[in-house]
DNA sequence: CCATTTTTCCAAAGCGCTTTGAAGAAACTG
DNA sequence: CAGTTTCTTCAAAGCGCTTTGGAAAAATGG
């Protein structure tokens, strides 16, 4: 059944029977009803594809996929995916994955922009040196960014967290609790959100006077094992009157690893160390639910698609213009995973002393 | 830039650059090169919804996204899709993901197979009983499912794991091993895989004599928590002589909780409890990095994306007809956390012997 | 009651591509 | 070399929808 049909049917030309579907003024409210209601019984739909040729319009945003060796797509995506359709779905457009390796991701931008599949992009996991958003930007594709680059650009469009803060929080704790020797088990730092987060974790230490180079810092993909292996090594052979007593750890599937490994060397939190973890607010992993629940900063990853959706529609339909840059403050959640530093020898304030001398 | 702007530039017909660019045949060698370079040169990409629609091909394959309340897309699916498009870009297809409530799930298949904006579409997650079968059947939607359903239904296309086989050979080895007591920490029995899962179990158990009533079973959502709240009602109050000694857990999620709860119990495995998990092979989280290494059933959940997207395609291009029903044979690997049974009374042989009798 | 405005509807022209049917040019036949 | 076949190319007709520019009908005003 297509329109042709419908409006024969009707007796009614394809132009009012187009106009009454679509809402547009120019009908009357009794054709309109008649309309919708042959529309309804015949279950009438329009062509999707007919639609978007007339309008121009797609209908759906779309992402680029990556696939192939060592991509490993993360539960991460899952959650933001959840997001995204959550707000999609209110505004009835659909989400559409392009997959591509990526030594041929930016080919597959530029075919996604000149076969005006979608009506806009996402972009996530924004790396320092981040082509994409030049690229999307010359391609004339309306994009919302999700996190954000260390590449000197003009404005664009994104939603981030303010991951610098979090950590510069979750550091200033433990160095408050007297801790002095502290670890950062961090993600990959060609990720600009690993960066955000180490600068947060520095500057936590100069402004407490303690030197950066003090800092036991490790990147990593942010698994399980890589958590395990990191922890093994920073602590296995470690003296106890040298070796970290705070760390912070970039995600819940490190800490994982980290607690392991904790486990395995007889180390008790947050007697002997203390941990605070990122959360992205997982609902099939808790940081309450380890064994001492987890001191966290959190920022749901969930909230941040649903927004990224929101923005990217009020982009593309003109609702939003400019290069509006969104950082959301984080929240530092205390648990039973931290605690005063073990055995400090010096009183805890030894350090902002020190500065303040 | 269009067809009919790059056929004007190189005063052929659109005809001809269509048919050049497609490659058919009828299309001289000579000018099909300087069709060709040309549409490299000025970036040509056909309009995708116009070929679309004068195809009535979609080159997309669909997925219903369920969103909202107390709906989780879970790591499982992420895995699954990368499976998926991983073999969607060697074929060049995109995914397209339609955001629905369970509630108006249906409304959503009739849309997309109305509005023909894809070419196929995967059912996953099946129930006991799946009403989609039958609903995207009457459609006409072709499509493949991940898993099946226990409604009585025509012949229709699945790719699923042998879950009863695999439950069956984990218990058995439980059994061999000497465990009369076994517990069975289940997926939500709505699912079919949940339902064949117990089957096997109790298949295992009434081959070795033991009566199914004397399993444990409790079935949840598959999360660390549940995980967690079921092993503590399970060992916490329970005589070291009654309790089980042999689990089994349907997801890697469940396990942490479950390990979790050994943990503070002191129950130690495999010297007091044995535990078989059943594993989707997540990259981020696996069975040898646990402290006691898992012994798994173990089926990636990626390569079924993989696969199904390949027969998705075969059948959307004819290639694949009737009703292939694919059930996947299923490894079992042993790990550290499976032993024999603790101070076994009696001799271990003791179900079989029974059962011979 | 006629002139003017408003309401309601329609025919037809796209959107950019694929594909059918046909025609002109080139290459074979005998 | 006329007649036939094969190669190449093209004009035009869709695909199913939206939207422009009117036109007919109804409502309004003096």
């Amino acid at each position: 059944m297509n329109l042709k049909q419908l409006s024969e049917l009707l007796h009614l030309s394809q132009t009012t029977v187009s106009r009454a579907l679509n809402g547009y003024p120019e009908v009357a409210e009794a054709t309109r009803r008649r309309v919708l209601e042959a529309a309804q019984r015949y279950g009438y739909n329009p062509n999707s594809n007919a639609r978007k040729l007339a309008t121009g319009r797609a209908g759906s945003i779309g992402y680029v996929l990556p696939v192939g060796r060592n991509v490993d797509l993360d539960p991460h995506f899952v959650e933001f995916l959840s997001g995204l359709g959550e707000h999609a779905l209110t505004r009835e457009v659909d989400l559409s994955l392009t997959p591509a390796p990526r030594e041929r991701e930016s080919e597959a931008y530029r075919r996604i922009a000149a076969s005006r599949s979608v009506d806009g992009i996402y972009l996530s996991s924004m790396r320092n040196d981040e082509q994409r958003i030049a690229l999307v930007r010359d391609l004339g594709l309306p994009f919302v960014a999700h996190g954000r680059s260390m590449m000197p650009s003009e404005g664009y469009a994104f939603v981030d967290i303010d991951n610098e803060g979090a950590f510069h929080d979750a550091a200033r704790l433990l160095l408050q609790l007297g801790h002095t020797r502290l670890a950062f088990i961090n993600g990959d730092t060609d990720f600009t959100f690993a960066v955000h987060r180490l600068d947060g974790v520095i500057r936590a230490m100069t402004d407490h006077g303690l030197p950066p180079g003090s800092l036991k810092h490790h990147s990593a993909a942010m698994n399980e094992d890589h958590g395990y292996r990191l922890a093994m090594m920073l602590f296995r052979d470690a003296d106890a009157a040298t070796r970290p007593t705070g760390v912070l750890s970039a995600s819940m599937f490190m800490t994982l690893g980290i607690v392991r490994a904790f486990n395995q060397l007889g180390l008790r939190m947050p007697q002997d160390v203390s941990i605070i973890t990122h959360d992205d607010v997982f609902p099939f992993l808790k940081p309450e639910s380890f064994t001492v629940p987890l001191s966290t900063t959190r920022s749901s990853i969930r909230a941040a698609g649903a927004r990224i959706c929101e923005r990217l529609v009020n982009i593309i339909t003109g609702a939003e213009t400019g290069a509006v840059q969104e950082i959301w403050p984080v929240d530092l959640i205390v648990r039973a995973s931290t605690g005063p530093a073990p055995a400090a020898r010096k009183p805890g304030r030894r350090g902002t002393t020190q500065a303040a001398e």
